[in-house]
RNA sequence: GUGGGUGUAGCUCAGCUGGUAGAGCACCGGGUUGUGAUCCCGGUUGUCGCGGGUUCGAGCCCCGUCACUCACCCCA
């Protein structure tokens, strides 16, 4: 009995357990920049995924979870999150008020990929989305944010790829040149067919004999006109104010279509063939591929698995589940009956409070204890109760001593707080 | 979709040139009828992924199949 292909459960000591609180740390750098949060639903009508992301795109082509409702219309589990975050914010007008509008999101995305090392179908991203202006210095706050994210986690090896896609004005020129290039190449049957579809997409193929063919490929940066120049000029001015090191990567594609100037990507080198642990870039053009006004926007999204797993690769731990303060050990109904009083009054004092349930003798309540990492038990007998106390029980001192029953709360906290 | 690797206890794995399944960890109990983490003793857990074939006999050999895994394409 296991899950679908390519998915895991978030359970306790399992690999992503850690989950939660990764998305929480990794979007705190967002929140306080003033991005408010956002949910879009998890599943789309088709449509605005293929003419989004883009028809000619793999995620498209090939990897979407595509099915019929009763009223047979064509859905779509998102297998990204921008989109639909774009559609949400169009269809409630944000674009119509203070710009720019600030949002971020997380939640599990969806593509039916053959599953590999750090790549899953249903996977978990964090994003953000700046919509409504097109101001280099909200390319390099949005950049800065992502880059903050991984530092506030405690990554240090993560590297900030950079680059510029042109826009409307350059790109097909420089299309027309790196597509003639490419027809003095000698490809491969599928290569050939990408290299017609989005010949950009030719240029960050990983195969090394490839590769050496492209060495003299046009570069999309030498081509820039002056507006794409002088905006990737500044995005590097603001990263550069900000702190934040980058690397140009003049080969950085994207695998969706509707990115354009700022393209960004980052890097981990401890993560196997999936290295990248978060893109993202500015898509101006996107709002009105779906059938909204003008609107430029730019944003990010960050794996969280693979931030998990690079995570891993530093030999960093992932934050945790709070670790159990008390545990308390009954003995006997009516000290058990007084014990779960008890352990509501400690919950609702804000200390994290447990007990051994099941009727355990001493010894095998004593392990629980142990094992829940709790920093102090409660032993609580009959005879306690008769005696009006409680044994108090360090358990990294090991040392006890008897408190009274009505002191046990503040004794505690005390110690703790 | 293409290619490589691996499937044995809850977990990590061992299992010889084919002879009918083991260890460590974990869990439970006892030593200590009211004290954990240490120590000692004992105990529970298996359609050896599944189906077929060869053989007196298959965890081991052969065929098929499924799953997992890594890599390509692509991406988070």
């Amino acid at each position: 009995m296991s899950g679908p292909k390519g998915t895991y459960d978030v359970l306790p000591g399992s690999e992503f357990g850690a989950t939660a609180a990764v998305r929480e740390a990794l979007l705190a750098p967002s929140r306080l920049a003033g991005y408010a949060y956002a949910e879009a639903p998890v599943f789309e009508a088709t449509e605005l995924f293929s003419r989004g992301v883009g028809e000619s795109t793999d995620v498209v082509t090939k990897e979407m979870f595509t099915f019929s409702d009763r009223a047979d219309r064509s859905l779509t589990l998102r297998p990204e999150g921008t989109v639909g975050v774009l559609r949400a914010a169009l269809d409630a007008g944000l674009h119509k008020g203070q710009l720019p509008v600030k949002l971020r999101y997380a939640g599990p995305m969806f593509r039916a990929e053959r599953p590999q090392a750090g790549r899953y179908r249903q996977f978990q991203q964090v994003g953000v989305e700046a919509l409504g202006l097109d101001d280099p210095a909200l390319d390099a706050e949005v950049v800065a944010l992502a880059w903050q994210a991984y530092a506030g986690i405690g990554l240090r090896k993560v590297r900030l790829l950079l680059t510029s896609l042109g826009d409307a004005a350059c790109r097909p020129a420089y299309r027309a040149s790196l597509t003639s290039f490419l027809d003095g190449l000698e490809l491969d049957e599928e290569t050939r067919r990408r290299a017609t579809l989005n010949p950009l997409r030719v240029l960050d193929d990983k195969r090394p004999e490839l590769q050496a063919q492209l060495a003299d490929a046009p570069l999309m940066v030498d081509a820039l006109c002056d507006a794409c120049r002088d905006h990737l000029t500044a995005v590097q001015a603001g990263l550069d104010a900000l702190g934040v090191p980058y690397e140009a990567a003049p080969r950085l594609v994207r695998g969706l279509d509707y990115y354009m100037r700022t393209t960004f990507e980052f890097v981990h080198d401890g993560l196997g063939a999936q290295s990248a642990v978060g893109g993202g870039g500015r898509y101006d053009g996107l709002a009105e591929l779906i059938g909204g006004p003008p609107l430029p926007g730019i944003g990010w999204a960050l794996g969280v698995e693979r931030t998990l797993l690079a995570l891993k690769a530093e030999g960093l731990d992932a934050p945790g589940e709070p670790t159990l303060d008390v545990f308390v050990v009954p003995l006997g109904a009516p000290a058990k009956a007084h014990a779960v009083g008890l352990v509501g009054q400690l919950r609702a004092a804000g200390v994290a409070a447990d007990l051994a349930y099941g009727d355990r003798g001493m010894k095998g309540a004593m392990k629980a204890a142990d094992r829940s990492g709790a920093a102090y038990a409660v032993v609580l007998g009959d005879r306690d109760l008769e005696a009006g106390e409680a044994q108090l029980k360090d358990l990294r001192e090991h040392a006890q001593v008897a408190v009274p029953l009505d002191a046990v709360v503040e004794t505690l906290k005390e110690k703790l707080l």
